[in-house]
DNA sequence: CTAATTAGTGTCAAATAAACACTTATTGTT
DNA sequence: AACAATAAGTGTTTATTTGACACTAATTAG
């Protein structure tokens, strides 16, 4: 028998939960009013929606749940990209009275596994509930002060993100079935935070095979409209055993050196 | 209050340790003497190397330690990339015995965090104690059945190492202090399973600046001497506030296409 | 019918990747 | 001392990919 304490930690999910809407990324954070014990008025936080996992369920399973439950939405692209469990991040938040509540009771720490979720945001209908009346979407550069460390996991999912889109056709999950190029590359622009060439843009994507281009144009739009296309699913669409989409082409997807 | 049970599961860290000699990619396994209720002599289970998270750690922290534990070594390359958390998976051991006690006690449920280490395995002297007089290095294509889910989890280690070998110059990590370039490629070869062209590998090595080549040359090998190099760290030798190394380059490393 | 706006298109130069075979330095053998 | 065996080391040519760059086309608003 070990000498050192290990008393159980709570384990929870939390999603980093991505849409893109006006040409701008947003992130999708709960509202939560707090109680403070020394003013007696509410504080207000923001959060990464999360929640504890249930004993019945895997971790992917309770990151879809936490994901049902704000959005509505199920089988959309969810990635776990990685586990939180510094024994002190309880007490990073700003409410002092959480510090001291952990002070108390180590038990009261939380290993938390993070997921990473693309969604097309129009198709979020936020849910009314436990939830979602507290739901907004925020612009990532307008990101609060997050509760825990929430700060740093949104930080290390955008870096992640980064990265991964250059590697995989995922961009799409953000975007509605139908768009158009140019709102591909603002999408990539966006994330990628630089401009990308226009036509070179195009050659690569369309050389991909990702893309599939439909006879459909905008309509109603004071200017030459534009081809609407829509994603190949047909790639390499191996959705796991829980329903989890994980999109990977064959070869490398290197778009941007 | 939530309807729902969440009694904390326990947190390990479970460690997928590579190493490569005798231009063999190996695993180094735990084996242990399981106590059969029925047959009443000791089953032989292998499986990684891991522990709980204790209290104090972060989930670093604790990684770390269990290396150390086992090799003496410390300050080596050692990255999170998944967490694993089936309800089940303890079940899916071949003990039926566990089984049981899992079904009588969902508290015996285990999350575990995983890392994959990279290490010298010359470097590493198995430790005596509790881990080391059990620790075994066994080639990747003899890895036998294993406790838990440890077979998922080291099969996905090996895939996150193909691919993170392709985008970083980890390699090195495997590798004594000074390696011809011979060494190096038959490294790459055997991690990626196929033959890369000799002189298109130097030049892609020695055009990315991560080598330095020393003066140095093999002696007392019967055939013209190679010239040893060594890892160039200074390229971003970023190692973080846990003393774990974490090498990226500043562009992509993309070796092979 | 003109202005404004965004979509859509091709070429050339530079960089990178892929394919490919012989010479060199050393030791062991005769 | 010559020779055989072995692995190290070295360049060139071709194909592919990338990056830079500017005009025409289709539509609506005024």
């Amino acid at each position: 028998m070990s000498i050192h304490a290990s008393v159980n930690p709570h384990v929870s999910t939390d999603c980093v939960i991505f849409g893109f809407n006006q040409d701008t990324l947003r992130l999708l954070l709960i509202r939560r009013n707090i109680p403070n014990k020394i003013t007696e008025v509410n504080d207000i936080h923001y959060a990464l929606p999360g929640d504890l996992v249930r004993d019945d369920e895997n971790l992917d399973t309770a990151a879809n749940r936490v994901l049902a439950e704000l959005t509505g939405l199920k089988g959309i692209y969810l990635e776990q990209f990685h586990a939180f469990g510094d024994p002190l991040r309880i007490a990073k938040q700003k409410d002092r009275s959480w510090l001291e509540s952990v002070r108390q009771n180590p038990e009261a720490r939380v290993i938390t596994v993070a997921y990473m979720a693309l969604i097309d945001s129009n198709k979020a209908v936020l849910q009314p509930g436990s939830f979602s009346k507290e739901a907004v979407w925020v612009p990532i550069h307008e990101v609060p002060e997050l509760a825990f460390d929430h700060n740093e996991i949104f930080e290390n999912a955008l870096i992640a993100l980064r990265e991964m889109v250059q590697l995989q056709p995922i961009g799409f999950e953000l975007l509605p079935e139908k768009f158009t190029m140019s709102q591909l590359q603002s999408l990539y622009e966006t994330i990628l935070e630089r401009d990308l060439d226009k036509r070179n843009f195009r050659r690569k994507m369309l050389n991909s095979g990702v893309l599939i281009p439909l006879s459909e144009k905008q309509i109603g739009v004071s200017n030459k409209p534009a081809r609407f296309y829509k994603f190949n699913r047909e790639i390499s669409d191996t959705r796991n055993e829980n329903g989890i989409l994980n999109l990977r082409m064959d070869g490398s997807f290197n778009l941007f050196g």
